[in-house]
DNA sequence: TTATTTGAGTTGCTTTATGCAACTAAATTT
DNA sequence: AAATTTAGTTGCATAAAGCAACTCAAATAA
């Protein structure tokens, strides 16, 4: 039966999940954005076995998060760059941090800060907020079907107005 | 030797998957934040194994994003609610919604559109800024060793300055 | 009062995933 | 020609996930 996939479900974090919920994917894409690129450097910053490796490069590239470059310099030589749908994974990334930042480490006690490389100060926390800039919680939103959401979904949606 | 965690490594983002990286898991949180509370409802709306479900359900209380709660009603039942360090995952859900409504669905194809239950608007979508608000992407961002920066963090920081 | 139903699991078995070590292959360097 | 480097593949052991059947406690129905 294999294992249960997210791809046919009508819902956006379900098909995130799809392509970056594997173990180890989202810290490969991290180690993406510090700038690895190449299979070995991967393998030595993670620990990571080469099969294991080697199929979630093959799984990022089927997604379009990563793009396979030979850079044909001696033997194979390959680089796995980030597309633009992977450097837009960086909110995403964020979040995790900002999250275990106040929740696992505690404030105080961060391990990387990021900054912004002109003004040296820091990121502000990724907030949820309405139109305005306001901060929102759960209970202030509401989900509705949009244009693509199935029978399933609006169904769904319809029971539960939360 | 069973799979390796990535709980004692220095790093948010690793923390965060450490919590929140199995398989499942976020397709609950996602569901505690649309209002599910029992397990047979989560079992039911997912349709997951039960005894994958009272495993992850397990794990989330361990980690304290979720709070078990007898409700006493009529034989064994029970809550399983958000803590506010589970709230807290909401801009994580947000980002991954958000990523997916671009580089899956597509603009004009997302299945479900979150809007602010007051004014009726549409959420932003989540971006990383500087201070002053202005976005940012990878390029422009710079990593430091934090107060909880361990060793190997600064090595690899002071290695890789990106 | 016994039988049935409901919610919330647990147990056992099978199939996938993951971890680990050894091996391959192409091009380069010694 | 032999050794090295990079990027894998293959084979085997263990852990995780899927599935069905079973348990257990309390309420409800017959």
């Amino acid at each position: 039966m294999g294992r249960t996939r997210f791809a046919d479900m009508n819902c956006g974090i379900a098909q995130a999940l799809e392509a970056l919920g594997d173990w180890w994917t989202l810290l490969i894409v991290r180690d993406a954005f510090f700038g690895v690129r190449r299979f070995g450097d991967f393998e030595a910053d993670l620990g990571i076995a080469k099969n294991v490796l080697a199929n979630r490069l093959e799984r990022l590239v089927d997604h379009a998060i990563f793009e396979k470059v030979d850079v044909g310099e001696a033997g194979p030589r390959f680089e796995y760059r980030l597309t633009a749908k992977g450097e837009a994974l960086l909110p995403l990334l964020t979040a995790l941090r900002d999250w275990s930042d106040e929740w696992v480490f505690g404030r105080g006690h961060e391990p990387v800060i990021v900054k912004d490389r002109r003004t040296r100060r820091r990121i502000p926390k990724l907030r949820v907020t309405d139109a305005d800039g306001h901060p929102l919680t759960r209970r202030d939103l509401r989900s509705e079907p949009g244009p693509g959401a199935s029978r399933e979904t609006r169904e769904r949606l319809a029971q539960r107005p939360r």
